[in-house]
DNA sequence: TTGGTCATACGAAAATAGTCGTATATTCGG
DNA sequence: CCGAATATACGACTATTTTCGTATGACCAA
């Protein structure tokens, strides 16, 4: 198999993966730009694990210049699927139910109308 | 505040907790029994484990007998919620929906035609 | 009473994650 | 050419989580 075989990125790695998925290319020191707009880490901190994510496979980097450009390894909607399962065994019990219950009852992330009408349509589909 | 200021239990927590949500009561040795099905641990790695979460306050336990007895003291939807909240800002850029949408799609976690229609009705009463 | 079984307490090793200081190299403006 | 700015490499320290060995006491059956 290609596939980085088990991924499982930690709760840093995985706020770095978000801005690569977004990015797509992206240096050290943007990445690390992004990140000290949420939190409040050292360039060298941001680098390291850059650095680490490059060996564990996660990421992979383009050094042939002296400023290396990183892009992600792995897939996001695979990374997604796989650590949602986790957490539905983990957290829910195995129901993915539960979880999508819980997940559109959260006050502090409200879906939009038209988001609504997106999870309608997959509902739709779903229920064939 | 009388609640748990910030519920952020570990992996191997929330095993125990799973079980405890499901059981009530339960002492050292059924929540071991449960766990070892899974996994493989020492019975004192569970006991040293759960008297941690005795002290952070995320169990309660009756240690009027010679034989402990536990409890879960945070409440399961309370727990799903926030890290769920955490998940949604960390894996899926804040987007509930993006979650919502994998954890629909889920092939080894398949909702039946009953969740569904669950679904639809919460659906339907964010819709207005 | 005595030995075996089962319980908790405790300390500390092992594994994992996150943090950053410091060294060193490259680049570039002047 | 020189110094400031900027890059990566690397090692080490801290913190957290997980794991378990060992000590000790209670309980019970023979």
């Amino acid at each position: 198999m290609s596939a980085p075989k088990m991924i499982k990125p930690t709760e840093s790695e995985l706020e770095i993966l978000q801005i690569l998925w977004t990015k797509g290319l992206a240096t050290v020191r943007e990445v690390h730009e992004e990140l000290s707009g949420t939190k409040d880490v050292g360039y060298t901190t941001t680098l390291k694990l850059m650095q680490i994510m490059n060996e564990k496979g996660i990421v992979k980097r383009d050094d042939s210049m002296r400023t290396h450009v990183y892009q992600a390894a792995v897939n996001k909607e695979k990374t997604q699927k796989h650590l949602l399962s986790k957490i539905i065994d983990n957290l829910f019990g195995g129901s993915p139910t539960q979880l999508v219950i819980q997940a559109l009852g959260d006050e502090s992330h409200k879906a939009s109308r038209e988001e609504l009408e997106k999870i309608q349509a997959l509902l739709d589909s779903l229920k064939k």
